[in-house]
This record gives C-alpha cells, structure tokens and sequence, in this order.
DNA sequence: CTAGGTGCAAATAGTTTGCAACTAC
DNA sequence: GTAGTTGCAAACTATTTGCACCTAG
C-alpha cells in the first residue's frame, strides 16, 4: 500500500492542467504525498506537507482536497472514526480493510471485491460504490486470539 | 427497518439494571426512540425526544449513547458522512445500505451478509465486525438511469 | 441518604469562510 | 494583468467537560 504510482512532476502537472486546476504547490505536494501515504486525513496531510511547505495552513488542505476531489483526482473515505481518508482516485476501486485491534489498513482489490459485491447487487438489488468501502474487522494477525 | 423490537417498560428497566445502569428517563427514551427510528445520529434522538422529555440536553444524549454503548445495549455505524448513527445491537447482525442518490438506508440481514463475508475472510484473512458495516452505493430504485 | 445522572454553560476540536495578499498562466 | 489560490483570523459546528443540582434505588 502506498508509494504505488509514479509520480512525476511533469505527470503532476498536466494532470492538473487537464482538470482546469492551476498546478500550485499545495495541491503538487498533496498528490506527491498522497502518493507516498496511501491514505491521509487533511491532519496528516498538514503534518507531512508542513516541512516541505512552509507557512502551509491547514484550510488550504482542506480547500485542495475539497478541489481535487470535485475534479476527480482524489477520492476520499471513512477509515477511523468520523474524519474522512483521502486517496488517490488512481489506486481505486479498492475497498479498505480496517484492523479494529491494530488499526493495519489493507487494501482489498478491485478483483476480489468485485466478485463479492456482484452476488450482493444481484441478490439486494443494490449497487455498492467499491471505492469508498471500508470494512472494519480483524486482520489474519489478530485474529489468532 | 425500525420498529423492530417490542420494548415494553419492564424489559427496558430490567435491561439496563441488567448491566448496571439506573432506569432514568433519558435513557428509557433512547432505547424507545431507537427501536423506532432504526438508526438515529445524536441530533436526531434529541430533535426526536425533546418534545417528550422537556429540559433535555443534548450532552445528556452524548452521555447516555455512551453509557449504552459501553455496556452493549446500543452500537454505531457511519451511515451518513461523519456522524455516527447509533441503533440497538438487538437489531445487530446487519449492515447498512446507504443509497447514495436518495439517501434510503436498507439493512442487509446477518444471514445474507455471512455467506458474502465468509468468503473474505477465508480469501483475505479478514474478519468484519459485520454490525459496523456499511455500503455506500445505488439503491434498487436508483439505479434505474 | 448517596452514588450516579442530568442541565447548563463554558471549553475544546474539527472544519469553513471572508478578505487582503500572492502567483500561475 | 487578472482570475484563481492561499494565509490568517474569525466564525461555525460538533462534541466534551466542570460543577451544582437532582433522582433512582
């Protein structure tokens, strides 16, 4: 998980080019970060942006991912408790695996999940929108126990 | 969904002096309006039990939810964004699906789910505290289009 | 009577917004 | 140059806590 995509500058910025969004160093850097965390709660994303970006505010985190996401480039889900993970949108159709005991979170891919969910969308009439899945549970380690 | 469980008066007191809790009102009123809500945030139990119980306050349902949940007669789930709805675990054993269009949330029963989640957790070495799930996705009627 | 609960008001935490300054293009 | 972005501070919203009063047992 995490450090999954190649990042390049150039990448990063057409990438936003193509979505209409100015290519700045908040949102560079939030792409760059996101792509070495996997996932990240705006507080983190402050945390691990901050010293490489000095005079960073957090409501420009909150307002970059807010951007992102409105364009596509990030998606975001409910892992711990009530604030919300952002991802990647291009490490999606995932759903996440939540460790309530150790708190490990895995990714469970599009694959596997796919199977599952068809049986459910046939079965319950209903469509599960995979990519903001999250299941809590025990991992194989905790469950031993 | 809701209106699931008889809750006469007796079973409500014998149940909570059962785990060690005094019978007060706020928390008979709780356990009342769950069975027939289903699922309710802190906002709406108080919006639906004021009117009942006059003087109400919203830190003593943030404190009676907690009391609850602590000893087990009562569990949450994030339904909607981050607030967390609480239902009784009497009515456990099930997930929540939540339309993401119309906003409809329908239970999945436990027994539809477990033949779904038996196969992750041979699959992934994943055990999911089923009652604490929830899907986002299209409902029946909203997929439609 | 008295430990546990509650109301109220104040504190805290998380998120949003107004506005002037800044910068990508 | 100018519209889109950002920093800062203030405003909100949701939740928690301290304390005096109240009530179930």
């Amino acid at each position: 998980m995490g450090a999954v995509v190649a990042l390049d500058e150039s990448t990063v910025e057409n990438v936003l080019r193509a979505r209409g969004l100015r290519a700045t160093s908040a949102r560079r850097l939030v792409l760059r970060s996101l792509s070495e965390l996997g996932h990240a709660t705006p507080e983190q994303l402050f945390t691990s942006m901050s010293p490489r970006l000095r005079g960073l505010s957090l409501s420009t985190i909150y307002r970059t991912v807010e951007s992102l996401a409105a364009s596509g480039l990030v998606r975001h889900a409910h892992l711990t408790g009530t604030t919300p993970s952002y991802y990647l949108t291009q490490t999606s159709d995932h759903a996440h695996l939540i460790c309530s005991n150790c708190g490990q979170i895995t990714n469970l891919s599009g694959r596997s999940l796919a199977t599952l969910l068809r049986q459910l969308s046939t079965r319950e009439g209903f469509t599960p929108n995979t990519s903001h899945l999250s299941l809590e549970g025990l991992c194989r380690d905790c469950t031993t126990g």
